[in-house]
DNA sequence: AGCACGCCGACT
DNA sequence: GTCGGCGTGCTC
């Protein structure tokens, strides 16, 4: 008789679509799901997280079934929510479960030593006098009175400072008296701040946080779009949500899309709710730090937890609200290894909670957007600035026949001379850095290549550099043509380091300040980029993206838009809903209070029928006009698409693979799956790899999910080149 | 992901 | 004759 033992299901840090079972003792070790363990692995030890447990193994070979070595955790790290939030992004994602399992924890809790967490001292609060006692112990005597002196928890290091080595022994001692305790968690910082005075609310604020607040009440709850026009107040409006929840004692999770972001809208918190116990979670943290506030989240000593995309995995065990602040942001979307969407995974643990979700943006998403329209989510309108402001008036500016000066029109430099004669700032926004984009040989043509990429390398005048904007590779300027040895070498179309140059030289009396990824790589740049934006109340700003994103500039009054053609011509179907987010969010930076903003928008194509939509109907409408498109060609959210992507340093290998998969899929039947490829991803070649891709589209996504997990659970059946590597992208949204 | 096993070139 | 190159296959 060989009856089968029960077995745990563990993840481990291996690309395995699925748990691995390991048998316990069930009679003497209870291994709660949620915990770390040490498991024997090819013979080696490696960490697993429990999953889950089964009567008996479900592994086919029995024999193969091991014993576990050791519970590493006196309690689980993760709850039971967060492990079946984990297990069906797995499932969702098509990504082994490792994968997604060890993204989601704290670097420190990935590796095999048990957690060694700092300690911190603090006196315990007593009423008598212990002095007396300590007479004769004159170090325990001292210790005390400098714990004393220190107020609150000390750090062991602080400890060691003062009192040398050996103070442990004395310290032993305390503790044996009960004068002194010990823990592994520091208390959450509790800065003592000003409270700045609550904003007095507009009437539709006010009825916005009536509504939601009524919403939310409701025992089934759906989560809520709340479309807020740039300066509405949306910040404001989840202040306001949160009221009720944080007084019940319960957690709200906050996830923002980038950390430059992070500092303005922490500080909002923080002033509005001085009391409350809040973290931040973003990737400037050093590990010790983020499993501090991981820790702090989990043990429920912090209440607000403002963080990035992978902060929608942190333990919260009393959760009473998920808010996603610029639900459109790109930035949501990992787009490496695991390949989730932030905000979607968020909208899923909400409902697994049954706990309130806010979505909130000026420029939603099609796909959230959508969502509102057709019932799934609420939706909530705020049209309206507070106050007097008025919103930017928007015109086009046709480029077409003029003769441009470094990219500007003569009509925009009048309007910028106008508008820093009114002692007013001006912005140029233009999604590209260095100084232009081609290099090029005026006598043969020769044009400055990426070797490893199908790209032009950028020309950067200051670092005196060609430099590849896909693989980083840089390499100095020649002085002469490699191709022909002509001296002559011309830069064509600009980017940012050119506007300030030219802008410079055209407006000498200005200061221009150039805000994007190169003049603000170092550390504080960024910060001091912005103190000089506010010390100067007449300046030229140039910059890319970075400036679109809630930066706040009280004094700029005029917007001006280059380049946007390459957006509106994309074949990308993503291209123009992200150009109209742009375009809103870049125009919501000009004018504020008293002063109306201007924007110009310089396009080669003043006609373009989404363009002017835009302009004349506002977002709502160009994004209506955008999905009716989208219904007619299935795309998302009228279907469902998956984008295998392959890459071989030969494009031939690369297509093979793909072409196999395709095959392959093809053999067990699409089943109402479009096969669409496979193709050479538009980026033909980056980092020295060939790119392709294989889109699979359908209308059911039980169907396109079928062929996924078949793909998965049967790709050591097709034996790729160890060359090639592939991956799935569940929703793609970046179809280059 | 690691790691072992295995089969062909330049070395003590 | 051996050290080691990385192609191939496996891990409960």
């Amino acid at each position: 008789m060989n009856s089968l033992p029960p077995v745990i299901h563990v993840a481990v840090h291996r690309p395995f679509y699925s748990t691995l079972d390991y048998s316990y003792d069930p009679k003497s070790d209870e291994i709660p799901t949620g915990s770390r363990v040490e498991v024997k692995l090819a013979g080696r030890s490696t960490v697993g997280l429990v999953m889950g447990h089964s009567p008996t193994p479900t592994l086919a070979d029995p024999k193969k079934l091991k014993p576990m070595t050791k519970l590493m955790d006196s309690e689980p790290i993760l709850d039971a929510h967060l492990v079946e939030l984990l297990t069906w992004s797995a499932q969702y994602y098509h990504e082994p479960i490792g994968e997604v399992v060890f993204t989601a924890l704290p670097v420190l809790l990935r590796q095999q030593r048990p957690l060694n967490l700092p300690i911190w001292w603090q006196l315990k609060p007593t009423e008598q006098n212990p002095t007396a006692d300590l007479q004769r112990a004159k170090r325990q005597l001292a210790l005390y009175e400098w714990l004393k002196t220190q107020g609150g928890y000390v750090s062991e290091e602080a400890i060691a400072a003062w009192a040398g080595t050996g103070w442990r022994v004395v310290m032993r001692h305390l503790v044996e008296k009960g004068l002194v305790e010990s823990t592994t968690l520091p208390p959450a910082q509790i800065e003592h701040i000003a409270a700045a005075p609550h904003l007095t609310l507009t009437d539709q604020q006010l009825d916005t946080v009536g509504h939601i607040q009524q919403t939310i009440e409701h025992p089934v709850l759906k989560p809520i779009l709340l479309h807020g026009i740039t300066g509405s107040g949306k910040t404001e409006v989840y202040l306001r949500v949160m009221a009720p929840i944080l007084a019940q004692g319960k957690q709200v999770l906050v996830l923002v899309p980038e950390i430059s972001l992070t500092p303005q809208l922490l500080n909002r918190f923080r002033t509005h709710y001085p009391h409350e116990r809040m973290v931040c979670l973003h990737s400037a943290l050093t590990d010790q730090e983020r499993l501090q506030s991981w820790l702090q989240a989990r043990q429920q000593q912090v209440r607000i937890i403002i963080g990035t995309r992978s902060a929608v995995f942190t333990p919260c065990p009393d959760l009473g609200l998920i808010v996603i602040d610029e639900e459109h942001d790109l930035s949501f979307k990992q787009q490496e290894g695991f390949r989730y969407h932030g905000r979607d995974l968020a909208i899923k643990r909400a409902q697994m909670l049954n706990v309130p979700i806010i979505l909130g943006s000026a420029t939603p998403s099609l796909e959230t957007l959508h969502n509102a329209t057709s019932g799934r989510f609420h939706y909530f309108h705020l049209a309206q600035r507070p106050g007097t402001a008025k919103p930017p008036s928007v015109q086009l500016q046709s480029t077409r026949g003029q003769s441009l000066r470094s990219g500007l029109s003569a009509l925009t430099l009048t309007e910028i001379k106008q508008t820093l004669a009114r002692h007013e700032q001006v912005m140029l926004f233009i999604n590209r850095r260095g100084f232009a984009p081609v290099l090029k040989c005026s006598a043969c043509g020769w044009s400055g290549q990426c070797e490893y990429c199908s790209a032009n390398m950028t020309y950067h005048s200051r670092q005196g550099k060609l430099i590849c904007h896909h693989c980083s590779v840089e390499k100095f300027v020649p002085e002469q043509c490699p191709h022909c040895g002509h001296h002559h070498l011309l830069t064509q179309g600009q980017g940012t380091e050119r506007l300030e140059l030219v802008l410079g030289q055209t407006f000498p009396q200005t200061p221009i300040i150039r805000i994007d990824r190169d003049s603000t790589s170092r550390k504080g740049a960024l910060a001091e980029r912005l103190q000089q934006v506010h010390d100067n109340p007449t300046a030229i700003l140039v910059g890319t993206q970075m400036l679109a994103k809630g930066h706040d500039f009280p004094n700029l009054t005029l917007v001006v838009v280059l380049e946007a053609d390459a957006a509106l011509m994309s074949s990308e179907y993503h291209a123009r809903e992200r150009l109209g987010q742009l375009l809103v969010q870049v125009a919501g930076r000009a004018g504020r209070a008293d002063k109306l903003g201007r924007v110009i928008i310089q396009t080669n194509h003043p006609e373009n029928p989404a363009l002017l939509t835009l302009l004349e109907h506002g977002y709502t409408i160009f994004a209506k006009q955008l999905l009716d498109e989208r219904k007619r060609w299935h795309y998302p959210p009228f279907g469902y698409q998956a984008l295998i992507r392959a890459n071989a340093p030969e494009l031939n290998e690369a297509l093979e693979a793909l072409d196999k998969i395709a095959e392959h899929l093809q053999l067990l039947g699409l089943g109402g799956v479009i096969l669409l490829g496979p193709t050479t991803a538009m980026l033909e070649k980056r980092a020295g790899r060939y790119r392709t891709q294989l889109l699979l589209q359908s209308t059911q996504r039980k169907a396109l999910h079928k062929l996924l997990n078949y793909l998965t659970q049967t790709t050591k059946q097709l034996k790729f080149p160890a060359s090639v590597r592939w991956s799935i992208d569940v929703d793609p949204l970046d179809l280059t």
